[in-house]
DNA sequence: CAGTATCCCTCAAGATACTG
DNA sequence: CAGTATCTTGAGGGATACTG
């Protein structure tokens, strides 16, 4: 099932980006994670799994590594833009899991609005004239 | 790596979610698909993991079962409240996918305003005030 | 048509030990 | 600390045959 080369977008990130510890990862990168050793106390995952992730991360050009600031003899891994533009992606699934997933009172890690200090609305699709998109009123057009 | 109970939503997110299939059937049915066989002739995946697909989509309450209007003797999967709100999940996806992953002039399937005929601009994360919010402007509130 | 029941195989993933 | 190397296990997934 080659989803990497189907005409549909969707498919083609699930294909990159759709396994247990991708997006994990990036949310990680987002909340500040740069340093192997960040990534892998964070996600408790295999040092080995991590170590093939993050190339492959790499070679998708969603990570770059650059040498570390402090001078050790490691590197680090940045986002590129391709990587900071998965932004939406990681905070409509942030949402989601927020309203859906979580005990009425049960408590869970929030994304705040650094400068006011709010949580941050409900993403919405919505077309170039401000009215709000749903499957009912979108249709894909295919090849 | 229990995903499921973390205090984070993007990892219970993924673990419901986050795996090869369940995103695209839930796009599928955004597109139109209700029967067992628009599934899979959409998405070319094997009966038998369609079956378990669809049953944990059930039990995660992003699909109900309901007798199909033609009355046959099966059933058609519709998509909850809960699975509606999936919505700009992939709505994101598609759009990173659309930036990101074709070549210039490779053509790849779109969403559209039914109303408008036009494609609809990207989604961004925006304060109550309508600022955008970035990964540089926000912060993960952790417990 | 919409599944269920088997069989099989690959790869994801963890554990652990080793290295510069 | 940041990996690499090796081994083992289990889950994910495909193929196919069968059933009401």
């Amino acid at each position: 099932m080659a989803l990497n080369s189907q005409p549909c977008p969707v498919a083609r990130s699930v294909d990159l980006i759709g396994d247990r510890w991708a997006l994990l990862i990036v949310r990680d990168a987002f909340d500040g994670a740069r340093r192997f050793g960040d990534f892998q106390r964070g996600l408790g995952v295999a040092r080995n799994i991590l170590t093939d992730r993050l190339r492959k991360l790499v070679d998708a050009g969603i990570f770059t590594t650059q040498p570390v600031s402090d001078g050790s003899a490691y590197q680090e891994y940045v986002l590129t833009k391709r990587g900071e533009s998965l932004f939406p992606v990681v905070v409509a699934l942030r949402q989601w899991g927020e309203q859906h997933l979580f005990a009425p009172n049960e408590p869970h890690s929030v994304l705040l609005d650094s400068q006011s200090g709010e949580a941050i609305p409900p993403m919405q699709p919505q077309a170039a004239d401000g009215h709000l998109l749903t499957a009912a009123n979108t249709q894909v057009r295919k090849l």
